[in-house]
DNA sequence: TGCTCATACCTAGTAATACTAGGTATGACA
DNA sequence: TGTCATACCTAGTATTACTAGGTATGAGCA
């Protein structure tokens, strides 16, 4: 995948993950690797922030577990989190189809 | 359409733009306004850095031309430019693909 | 025990790029 | 003459994914 593709559009990834289920920010990047089938590879350093973004703008709340005996920062949506989702799910659908129209092979 | 959903992929949309015929930068705009419905309704200031990376990058020319008596600097497509299109539309459905099936509403 | 490894979390700084906010110039038209 | 849409441009800004570093833990093994 190159450079900047995924800008603008990460953060709406982590909501639809953590609306399957609660998650920390590994197992958030798992998630995306395996969902993907490959395509979404991310560091490390760009979920973490990614992360905290997300808890500052109120989308998401994390929580200190235990998880499978060992202490996880866990994140889940909160309410807001829900409403934005659906939002960038909108914003998405039009943007491909904007983007999938203008780049069809034009009629030669 | 929010603010950096649009960061790597304005210019594959160029290029596929120019793939139809050549055009100049502020005819270019009006293409991708048109051509998304209103979607991607940008401001000059984003289409003309955009176009000179292209040229530096080596992907299109540009020539001083006379459009209806007016002249105009007028870009199109070189050989690379081409590849590179093509490049991105295969990179652009890879990726969208994976959006899609990630913001797919979870079987709840 | 000591070592390595995968897992897990974090941050300061960097790079890339769309955008803002300004500028200039032209021709059409009232 | 004045205004407007068209047309081109650039310096600087904002955003955000990423790089490159750090720390810590538990499992498995020699």
């Amino acid at each position: 995948m190159s450079n900047q593709q995924l800008k603008g559009h990460l953060e709406a990834l982590i909501l639809a993950t953590l609306e399957i289920r609660p998650a920390y920010g590994y197992s958030i990047l798992e998630s995306l690797r395996t969902s993907s089938a490959g395509v979404f590879d991310l560091p490390e350093g760009t979920i973490y922030p990614a992360l905290h973004r997300l808890e500052d703008a109120g989308l998401v709340k994390s929580t200190h577990e235990m998880v499978d005996g060992r202490q996880r920062r866990v994140y889940h949506l909160v309410a807001a989190g829900y409403g934005s989702l659906e939002k960038s799910r909108k914003s998405w659908q039009e943007f491909s189809a904007a983007v999938t129209n203008i780049l069809a092979v034009n009629p030669a």
